[in-house]
DNA sequence: TGACAGTCATCAATGCATTGATGATGATGG
DNA sequence: CCATCATCATCAATGCATTGATGACTGTCA
């Protein structure tokens, strides 16, 4: 076997890989987010569940990682730390005492919205960057995309 | 100030945030590639790091980091776990002792080429979702939102 | 009433990833 | 020759996220 051969390829050249590209534009649009959050205090996921949780309050802590699409466990975490330093307050549900009802404290809701109003820079950023026409169908493609791997997700397990 | 308004909309609505797509496809790609490497008793990282490591042996760690698109740290975690395992071995470079050369093993290749058929078919699957057309005009949008988020995160900087 | 399914919270183990700091090494230039 | 700079590895702290397992509670259905 010619030694050239032996680092042979995989299963698909890199530069084919939709995913790659995918994935790399994410981690940019991650660490874009991270900076524009950080001065108030808070990491990416911290400021996303602050977000929902300021338009769903009192939320239990599964439904509010179902919508930041994470397990309960991770929210359960996040919650603590959260909660820990005062920026969210967690009481139980009057008649089913098994949930925890959450809600923003003051001091969250002012984090929320020094962290949104950065957040939303880089969003209009990111929107800039493309005509309504183009941002369609930029959506359309990344949920075209979504919807065949949630397939694909389904056929390997 | 009325009930209806308290909740208020920050800066920009959740629909409008092209970010909040682009991200929920790379969740969902990095689903369906967890379940791909899954058997081959891999991790997306460690299986990310292999391919690397599988056309560029004897790669120094911080390389290896910069082609992952992660910091050398975790680049180091998830090095020791590998060598721990037996998937790759690290020897001191000749010349530059400080530099760690980096190899995979054959127990390495062996679960690399196991993970990357799975893999592949995620890929595969994701490019049947689109024309070939289409890809390309994918790949620009992709390229052209990272390239606007690398602005916005040296402006947040 | 009593079994069952669904939801919720939580503990534990593992692994990824970040920032920040430290120290070793080799190349560059005054 | 020595200072400086860049690169590499590594330690420590913090936080995110996963799977797996456990226990508590609600409501339903037999």
């Amino acid at each position: 076997m010619p030694l050239a051969l032996y680092h042979r390829r995989m299963g698909m050249p890199p530069a084919d890989r939709l995913g790659i590209d995918l994935h790399r534009a994410d981690l940019e649009l991650m660490a874009a987010k991270r900076l524009a959050v950080d001065p108030a205090g808070l990491t990416v996921p911290q400021y996303a569940a602050l977000y929902v949780l300021a338009d769903s309050p009192g939320i239990s802590g599964a439904a509010l990682a179902r919508s930041c699409q994470v397990t309960p466990q991770a929210m359960g975490v996040l919650l603590k730390h959260l909660t820990e330093r005062g920026l969210v307050e967690r009481a139980p549900h009057r008649w089913h005492r098994n949930v925890l009802e959450t809600r923003l404290t003051d001091r969250g809701r002012a984090a929320l919205e020094l962290a949104d109003e950065r957040a939303t820079e880089v969003e209009q950023c990111l929107a800039d960057e493309f005509t309504e026409a183009e941002q369609e169908q930029f959506r359309a493609f990344l949920n075209r995309a979504e919807r065949a791997l949630r397939h694909a997700a389904d056929d390997l397990g």
